[in-house]
RNA sequence: GGCGGCGUAGCCAAGCGGUAAGGCGACGGCCUGCAAAGCCGUGAAUCCGGGGUUCGAAUCCCCGCGCCGCCUCCA
């Protein structure tokens, strides 16, 4: 089996991916907390991991995904008495509203994806665990972490307990030994959602719960846990904190954090206002322009966003997608071999089968990786829109890289999974719509143009040509025929 | 202040010690009824600045400058 890399944050370095009983591998990512509407860094969370989850298992690893959604914390406890409505429903809203932006993105589904409302019986189990091992306290209805009793605090991101104890910024309580330790039971407001427990009734503290259900699904010991940059401290070191001290185990081997999505260098979030639905982003671009969006940086990248960065690539898979449709339209019309050109293209293929594979093992260098597909493409585009017709080995080659294409980029990178034709028509009835013009007008107007230009009526064919030009169609003229999009 | 990261062509972005992928855009020639597209080709004397290590550095080390993240909820 191919070795992956990966970068492993414990370590600081890129490393040899072994999981501990090969081929299982068992992955935990945090999800969403499931409050408000998903934004762009939520989904590049998830394509990131939707990418190594796919790439492990086409490597031959059996591997199990699991993503949990916090439903139950403060914020959603908030904000539902904020709009009153019931928690379930918030949650409930929101859930669906990420699910149905991640099916779009070609996500694959976990695994599992385990709520905190429903493990409660697992989690009181955590937590009397830890009370039992001396490593957390009940404090007037409360349940916390006693920090300074786990020394290997702080191994994650690399804070020393003294430095973290001078931090004033942390939420001081009185039910606390001490300002760091951190809470694993909260005990309910009056009004407030709440289970029972043996401190009484209360709720889980947000760390607990990823301890419990990754423990619950995929044992002591995880192969790959994963995440946002921004969850490596507090959350991560906590989880460690508290899984370490119940099983006096490894918690993980390899941690694996993402960058975070920037607009005009900082940070996406909800408190800076600067962030982007997923609802308002899929109702612009297409899903997959999106998705490929997502994978042109380095994962543990900040990645930028900019409308003219998705336009950028937008371009980009319109010529990706203007190329396989011309590869559906040749057909092998005269005996021969392949021509110079197309050993150039079998050439590029074989060169492509390679470094895919390659860009993606060192650390899932998903930008390298387009790179390479994208000069693939470009030798493709070359030969497929330069000529009527083609010899019945060149047709065997095309049917070749459409092979590849499925089983690498489309398996894999899940992009380039719609078929050309459907591609198109989506993609030219959306923007159409956008611009209030009419599908069929357009289409008439095209084939009008195309007549004309047969009958050497260059008038009007140019009188057309101009007046769609304007309105912000392209048109391209090939052996095959015209093509056309908008911009 | 502590910890971490980044700075590569007009914009985006690979590159991780062996002589600068790829995308968007730009330019020249060919092609084309004319454009677009296509074809052929051009484009970073050089990788924020300055030192150092090395036969050799965008890549390693040191010192600056600039930007960002985490240290509080956060993908």
């Amino acid at each position: 089996m191919k070795k992956l890399k990966l970068y492993n944050t414990l370590t600081r370095k890129v490393e040899v991916f072994e999981p501990l009983s090969p081929p299982e591998v068992g992955i935990y990512v945090c999800g969403i907390t499931a409050y408000d509407s998903p934004h762009l860094g939520h989904a590049r969370s998830a394509v990131i991991f939707d990418v190594l989850y796919r790439f492990l298992q086409y490597l031959g690893y059996k591997v199990k995904y699991v993503r949990n959604i916090t439903d139950i914390d403060d914020k959603i406890i908030n904000r539902s008495q904020k709009e009153g409505i019931f928690w379930r429903d918030l949650v409930k809203k929101y859930t669906e509203e990420y699910h149905r932006a991640l099916e779009r993105l070609n996500v694959l589904p976990p695994s599992v994806e385990p709520k905190a409302s429903e493990h409660i019986p697992e989690i009181i189990a955590f937590i009397e665990t830890l009370i039992q091992k001396g490593f957390a306290y009940e404090s007037g209805g409360d349940v916390y972490f006693e920090v300074k009793k786990f020394k290997d605090y702080g191994k994650l991101s690399g804070r020393k307990i003294d430095e973290l104890i001078s931090g004033v910024r942390i939420e001081v309580s009185e039910k606390k030994r001490d300002p760091l330790d951190f809470a694993l039971w909260k005990s309910a407001k009056p009004g407030e959602p709440f289970w029972e427990s043996p401190w009484g009734k209360g709720r889980p503290g947000w760390h607990i719960e990823c301890s419990a259900m990754s423990q619950k699904y995929l044992g002591d010991t995880l192969d790959i846990h994963g995440g946002g940059l921004d969850l490596i401290f507090p959350h991560h070191e906590n989880e460690i904190a508290q899984s370490e001290a119940a099983t006096g185990k490894p918690f993980v081997r390899y941690f694996v954090h993402h960058g975070l999505i920037t607009v005009n260098g900082e940070k996406m979030s909800k408190s800076l206002g600067n962030f982007v639905t997923m609802d308002y982003l899929l109702e612009k671009f297409h899903p997959e322009v999106i998705r490929t969006f997502l994978l042109t940086k380095h994962y543990r990248s900040p990645l930028d966003y900019s409308e003219k960065g998705i336009k950028d690539v937008e371009k980009a898979v319109y010529r990706l997608y203007e190329t396989l449709y011309w590869c559906e339209k040749l057909s092998p019309q005269k005996e021969g071999l392949l021509s110079k050109k197309a050993r150039r293209l079998e050439k590029k293929l074989s060169a492509f089968e390679e470094e895919f594979e390659n860009s993606l093992l060192e650390d899932l260098n998903t930008a390298k990786a387009l790179g390479h597909l994208f000069s693939l493409e470009n030798e493709l585009y070359g030969f497929v829109s330069s000529r009527p017709s083609i010899t019945q080995e060149e047709a065997n080659l095309l049917e070749k890289i459409k092979e590849v294409l499925r089983d690498k980029v489309q398996k894999v990178l899940g992009i380039l999974v719609a078929s050309p034709e459907a591609f198109w028509e989506t993609e030219r009835e959306k923007k159409l719509k956008e611009k209030g013009e009419d599908f069929q007008r357009i289409e008439i107007l095209v084939k009008e143009r195309e007549k004309a230009r047969k009958e050497k009526d260059f008038e009007k064919a140019d009188k057309i040509r101009d007046e769609l030009e304007s309105e912000g169609i392209v048109l391209k003229d090939t052996p095959l025929g015209t093509f056309w999009y908008v911009e």
